[in-house]
DNA sequence: CGCGCTCGTGAATTCACCTC
DNA sequence: GAGGTGAATTCACGAGCGCG
């Protein structure tokens, strides 16, 4: 895992990486709780199988933004280049923040797979490494060191090539967890799915009538108990309020204060029914969309055994 | 710590569908 | 046609989470 501090060694790696179709990237970021933060270091790995890290590179670009406004124009900026992060907008706001093309988040990724397929506490990093790759001893000490001191330690520079490995593996698994769970809907198994949510339909329904129901009696003993924490919950409440104006004043001040405010109004039935036949001076718009539902059909009656 | 999200909540609306 | 019902949608808001 070579790591380089040289701005001329730097730059001739990033200019390798101009030809890669996708590289997976981490940060590491100085002063991160003061009102600058700056960037420390840019990991970057361009085989996804490599678990030596033979073929990351640690960049130490702390005192060469140019550097970095380089890697940003010919890395970030270029849509031919695929780059996956975890929880990518927090570092790309350091590295071209919405310039940024073709952006990978495998943070995003793994909260779209339903919680079943992924059952964990939360998606941080470690815990996906540790789950999903059965990596053990991670360690995320570094994480709150200090990044912004020279040199860095061996286990800072350890620690941020590591990310990049853990990253990548995660990155392939929720590849294929994806795949398996956002099947082709063309190839689908109908059958099967349908057994499938007919089995779980009963128990589905027990629990979530007993889980509303426990809810709704926690809440309403902790209001009327006035506890705001239990073991399992806390209670708070928020002020909502709308503001509204009558629609004649409204109409009225856009037209002799001459404010530019126009936008399409969705008219109800109800309003079209109040409007009646003065409708027809309106140019109104109709979008026509189809809304598709699943309906359960009637299962008790299984006298209708018919093919 | 701080940013930039997403998510859950509960009320209000709307609408398809059903029955009378 | 009137009226009821349940599902879907919308909205304002705060909580919570991920990164270093």
């Amino acid at each position: 895992m070579p790591y380089l501090t040289l701005a001329s060694e730097i730059r001739s790696v990033v200019a390798e990486y101009t030809k890669a179709s996708i590289l997976w990237i981490d940060t590491e970021i100085a002063d991160y709780k003061s009102r600058n933060p700056r960037l420390s270091l840019i990991q970057v790995l361009d085989d996804p199988q490599d678990l030596s890290g033979d073929r990351i590179f640690v960049l130490d670009v702390l005192n060469y933004p140019d550097v970095v406004a380089e890697f940003i124009d010919k890395i970030m900026v270029n849509a031919n280049i695929e780059k996956v992060f975890h929880n990518a907008s927090f570092d790309v706001k350091f590295l071209a923040n919405k310039k940024a093309k073709n952006i990978t988040c495998t943070l995003e990724m793994a909260k779209k797979i339903p919680y079943y397929a992924l059952p964990l506490p939360n998606y941080q990093l470690k815990t996906l490494a540790a789950e999903l790759c059965h990596f053990k001893n991670i360690d995320k000490q570094e994480q709150g060191s200090d990044w912004g001191r020279r040199p860095l330690s061996e286990e800072q520079i350890e620690y941020a090539y590591l990310d990049c490995i853990y990253l990548a593996q995660v990155h392939q698994r929720l590849i294929e967890l994806n795949q398996e769970i956002h099947s082709e809907p063309a190839t689908e198994n109908l059958t099967s799915l349908n057994a499938r949510y007919a089995q779980l339909e009963q128990q589905w329904k027990l629990l979530d009538s007993e889980f509303a129901n426990l809810q709704e009696r926690i809440k309403k003993a902790m209001l009327a108990q006035n506890v705001t924490e239990s073991s399992y919950f806390k209670l708070s409440c928020y002020e909502r309020k709308t503001v509204k104006v009558p629609f004649t004043q409204l109409a009225k001040l856009v037209q002799t204060e001459d404010i530019d405010l126009d936008f399409p109004i969705t008219l109800t039935q109800k309003l079209q029914k109040d409007l009646g036949e003065n409708l027809e001076q309106l140019s109104v718009d109709i979008e026509q969309t189809t809304a598709w539902r699943l309906t359960p059909k009637n299962q008790e009656s299984d006298e209708n055994s018919d093919d």
